[in-house]
Parts: structure tokens; C-alpha cells; sequence
DNA sequence: GCGGATCAC
DNA sequence: TATGGTGATCCGC
């Protein structure tokens, strides 16, 4: 409309305005005007819609829980703070400082691979994805604000002349595939978490290899550091891409530490009691995996925002959460994590799935094809890993982006297409029928899942 | 056991 | 024009 012209070209004035009094050559954006680029791009959306709708139940669910905690009484609170000391201590006399424990990952890893292989790349604001979706940009996009999981359309407006690249993930799996090379003469148990990222135990390796890194050129004053750097510039010779690095006494904590010093950077945290605590409690609790932007909100709300405010209030946690959740809070608090690697690759697979998003539509006849062939898909993968499961579920997403599933359990397991077909229309079909003509389900994502495998 | 929510990558 | 796909886990009911 000639408003929202009007409106772009506002932006546009201001963009050039704040432009002009930088130096020349800075063109990166400001936090306050990538927001409001977004912002303007989103409003309106049925995505962005939903999205407020999903903060506004958060946010009575916020409130429900500050009414909660009105509610005790300073005993109420000061016993359970007790208990939750009672358990502190036990845990902390359980800390295992014994391992070293390094996580790598690997730089914009997908950006980074494309801009090795297409020199036009390396140059210049690019980012791996689609219009729909991004996966990674790089550095030179990330002044721009333009980052993982934004949409390609909104980037471009962030970045007019961002350089979009479809993924390659055969390339990717075989960059991943190099890199495991590496790690495994390192630490023959190493366990990939996905294509770009890994753990490994390097406590053997340096118990065997001490005096190889004795006199080493490499950068770094202690043993761990060196084996780190070593890796990362093997990864580097046999990939041409950097790796960031993080050193600690288990898995949470090596996590957080490969962030600090990205790209192509190391840290090491040593293993001191004194020294992780120190490290911890000044620690954003965002950092800890696991923990995202609800959870994030919630322990807000109750004034915590580090890991060191964890224990003042580890007595309302543990009155306003689960006991799975205190208990994992507690743990954070301490810096405690996973000392074996190799229990983190060992679990099973647990279900199998595959869905996919389209245009929005409500032909019965489309919808049946989408699932159709999302069933084939599932089928197929089931017979390549030899497969079975007794759990059908249906995943569907409205057009006004509400998720809901519906599953069947089956008498016995299955990997048969007419069985996952047949059963994934009739849950797809008792839900159609909770419509109307007038008001037909309209969908825009597809998804089935075969579990209890 | 089911469905919704959350999280990671 | 346009906001992903796969897998896991937890919680309330």
C-alpha cells in the first residue's frame, strides 16, 4: 500500500541519517534499529501474532506464579531452602574434578564451508538458507543483525546485499565426517552432537602424551591448552575451516566456555573448585543449554539472571518448579555437568519422524497428498535404519502457526506404508471433521512420527 | 499414555 | 510471497 511505501521510505531516511554519522565504511546497524527493521517486517504476520499470543500466556503464567509465591510463608520458604542445602552438600562432595572434558565447535560452520569453497564469498555479507529460513550467516552478516533462525526475507531487509546460499548438507556430512577423523585420535569415545559440534575426554590423551606437548610450539602455558590447540589446527589442516574450543571439568561447563572466545578461539576453565564457582556465579544462566528464553523469563521474574542467584533462591524454585527442574538448578548453581562423554552418544534412537511446511491450504485432496507423501518419506528412512515402532503420531501446524498431534498406538510394531498411511489419514481426518465447511482446517505444516520403536 | 511446551542445533 | 526440520524431554492431566 502507499503507506507502507511511506513507511519504507521513512526507514530508509533515518537508516541513511544514522549511516552518515558513522565512519566511512561502518555500515553495521545499531541493536535499536535491527529491531525496529524486524519489528516493521513482522507486525501484522499471523507468525507474529501467534508469537505475542504465546508471550501473553506466558506471561499470566508468570503471573500466576509471583501470586504462588505471595502466598508462602517465610517458614514455608526457609525450610525448603534447607532441604535444598541438604542436597547442595551432596552433590558437591560428588564433583567429579577428575576429567578433562573439551567441546568443539566448528565456526559458522555452514557459512564457513561455502565461503572455502566460493572465494566471492569470503568477502562479503552471506548467509546458508533459504527466504523462509536461515541456518547460519557470517560474521561479516552478523554486523547486520542477520543470524541463525531469521528468515531470509527479514535478513534482507536487515541487508540488502546479503548473499543468500542454499545448503549443501552432503558437503556439510562430509566436512562433520573429516572432523570426526581428527577427534578420534584424540579421544576414541568422542561423540558428535550434530554436524559442527563435538565432546571429547582428552584426560588419557594427556596422560599418555605429556612430554609430546613438553616442548611444542604451540600456544598456551598448560597441557590441556596445548592438546586443544593441537586439535584445532589438525581440524584446520584437514578441513581448511576453524574450530572454537572449550576446556573445562565437564560437559555443561565445556560448552560454555567454546562460546567465549569465538571464532577461532580456546578457553580453559580449570579444574579448581574456587576457580569454576568463581567462573559460575557470575555466569548468565541463558549460557547453560537448556536453559532457553521461557525458562529464561521465569527465573526472571524471580530476580535471577546469573547462576550465582541461583542458591539465594533455590528455596522458591524448588517450591515453584518440579523437582527435576530444582534439581537441575541446583546443579547449575554448582557448575556440575556430564563427566562421560561417552554416555552422551550411547543412548538409543527414540523416534523417527518427517514433516514438512507449504503454501497454507484446506484441499482435502492437497492435505492427503502432503501427508501421503510425508508417510512415504518416514517409511522409507524406517527400512533404511531397519526400523519398527508401535506409535503413529500426526503433527500439524494451522495457518495461525498452532501446533497440535494426534497419535495412535498400535497393537504391535510396524514399518509397513500402508499402515503408517492409512493410519495417519484417519487421525487427520477425526480432526478435519472438528470443522466446518465455513471454517475448514487450514494447514501449513505437515509431520509424521513413528515411536515406542 | 496423550498432547502441549520447551529446547537444541 | 515468505518464519524450518528432527529429535528429545518434561509436565499436567
Amino acid at each position: 500500500t502507499k503507506f507502507d511505501n511511506l513507511g519504507e521510505q521513512r526507514v530508509s531516511l533515518l537508516d541513511n541519517l544514522i549511516l552518515n554519522t558513522h565512519k566511512a565504511g561502518m555500515k553495521d546497524l545499531d541493536a535499536g534499529k535491527i529491531n525496529e527493521i524486524i519489528q516493521k517486517a513482522s507486525e501484522g504476520s499471523l507468525f507474529y501474532q501467534h508469537k505475542q499470543q504465546a508471550q501473553l500466556r506466558l506471561d499470566a503464567k508468570i503471573a500466576e506464579m509471583k501470586s504462588a509465591i505471595d502466598g508462602f510463608t517465610t517458614d514455608q520458604v526457609a525450610a525448603a531452602h534447607k532441604q535444598m542445602e541438604r542436597q547442595r552438600m551432596v552433590l558437591s562432595e560428588e564433583r567429579d574434578l577428575s576429567r578433562t572434558i573439551v567441546h568443539i565447535d566448528m565456526d559458522m560452520f555452514y557459512a564457513a564451508v561455502e565461503m572455502r569453497d566460493n572465494p566471492k564469498l569470503r568477502d562479503v555479507a552471506m548467509a546458508v538458507g533459504s527466504m523462509s529460513m536461515l541456518s547460519t550467516s557470517n560474521y561479516a552478516a552478523r554486523k547486520f543483525g542477520v543470524r541463525a533462525a531469521m528468515p531470509g526475507f527479514i535478513a534482507l531487509k536487515l541487508c540488502p546485499e546479503l548473499v543468500l546460499v542454499s545448503p549443501n548438507f552432503d558437503k556439510y556430512k562430509a566436512v562433520s565426517k573429516i572432523m570426526g577423523q581428527v577427534l578420534v585420535r584424540y579421544d576414541a569415545h568422542y561423540v558428535m552432537m550434530s554436524l559442527d559440534e563435538a565432546y571429547l575426554d582428552i584426560t588419557e590423551h594427556m596422560a599418555a602424551n605429556s612430554d609430546a606437548y613438553q616442548h611444542s610450539a604451540l600456544p598456551g602455558d598448560t597441557l590441556p591448552e596445548r592438546v586443544v590447540a593441537q586439535i584445532r589446527e589438525d581440524i584446520c589442516q584437514a578441513t581448511q575451516l576453524t574450530a572454537s574450543a572449550g576446556i573445562a571439568a565437564n560437559t555443561r561447563l565445556a560448552k560454555v566456555c567454546s562460546d567465549l572466545n569465538k571464532p577461532d578461539g580456546q578457553y580453559y576453565l580449570p579444574a579448581n573448585v574456587d576457580t569454576i564457582m568463581a567462573f559460575v556465579n557470575s555466569l548468565s544462566i541463558r549460557k547453560i543449554n537448556g536453559i532457553g528464553n521461557v525458562m529464561e523469563q521465569q527465573l526472571g521474574a524471580l530476580g535471577i539472571t546469573s547462576c550465582g542467584d541461583v542458591m539465594p533462591h533455590i528455596g522458591l524454585i524448588s517450591l515453584v518448579f518440579s523437582e527435576a527442574s530444582s534439581s537441575y538448578m541446583l546443579n547449575i548453581s554448582l557448575g556440575l555437568g556430564c563427566t562421560d562423554v561417552a554416555a552422551m552418544g550411547a543412548g538409543d534412537r527414540k523416534s523417527m519422524s518427517s514433516e514438512t511446511t507449504f503454501a497454507g491450504t484446506s484441499s482435502k485432496q492437497q492435505l492427503f497428498d502432503i501427508l501421503t507423501s510425508q508417510c512415504q518419506q518416514l517409511h522409507k528412512e524406517l527400512l533404511q535404519a531397519n526400523i519398527r515402532g508401535k506409535l503413529i503420531t500426526i503433527k500439524i501446524k494451522r495457518v495461525d502457526f498452532v501446533i497440535k498431534s494426534r497419535s495412535l498406538s498400535l497393537g504391535q510394531s510396524t514399518q509397513e506404508l500402508q499402515v503408517i498411511v492409512s493410519v495417519s489419514k484417519k487421525l487427520l481426518c477425526q480432526e478435519m471433521e472438528k470443522y466446518s465447511q465455513d471454517n475448514p482446517l487450514t494447514l501449513r505444516l505437515i509431520g509424521v512420527r513413528m515411536s515406542s520403536l
